[in-house]
DNA sequence: TTTATATATGAATGTTTATTCATATATTCA
DNA sequence: TGAATATATGAATAAACATTCATATATAAA
């Protein structure tokens, strides 16, 4: 693995770009989409928690590109938008997995 | 890459962890330290920010066991202490900079 | 066109958290 | 032992942010 140069740009960038997956909910929404596109009140029924918490919290995944969506009809299907999005999930998952032998 | 099931346990601590990317000092703190040990007025003066600021960072990321340090004399030098951070700073990275066209 | 359903969003609230300031601790040197 | 240097830490402050509530928009169905 090549290391790259990072200017300070880069580096806000970045700690913004991991803040998308520091917050509970956003981890269990990307985890839950990981098995395939979901609607809201399917993601807001699976999480135990209201619609409304939901969207803002699809509305800032979206923003960051990391998910799209697609309508049909009255329904909003969210996906995963992004092969990095999978790949630090797993990695981080496995590290605090293999942190706690599991 | 085989997906490994998370229970809710699991994806609290997931973005627990993240939380520690998440934050533009420990972001550079990460990248500054990659290059090796540092001590903490290293630190201090190559982020520009003030010696408690940086103190208060590092013991973060001490207590969540991804720096170590080792004391010589007065100075106390910080290591990356996870190739797992090395490998999620690096993605992360890789993320940004192709999502930009770098 | 009225009603019902799915989703989005602005404002308010409460909580978390990064930084600063002042001070404490630890080590070295005179 | 006293002064100087490196680091740590508690308390205070300010900023960021997740959730809730109320409401808006969009689509479909009656």
């Amino acid at each position: 693995m090549k290391k790259k140069k990072a200017d300070l740009k880069d580096l806000f960038e970045l700690s913004e770009f991991f803040k998308f997956f520091g917050d509970s909910t956003r981890i269990r929404i990307i985890e839950f989409l990981r098995q395939g596109e979901q609607s809201v009140l399917a993601i807001a029924n699976y999480l135990e928690m209201g619609q409304s918490a939901i969207s803002h919290q699809l509305r800032i995944l979206r923003m960051a590109n990391l998910l799209t969506f697609r309508r049909e009809g009255k329904t909003i299907y969210y996906r995963l938008d992004d092969e990095h999005v999978e790949k630090i999930f797993q990695l981080g998952l496995e590290h605090i997995l293999h942190k706690r032998g599991k």
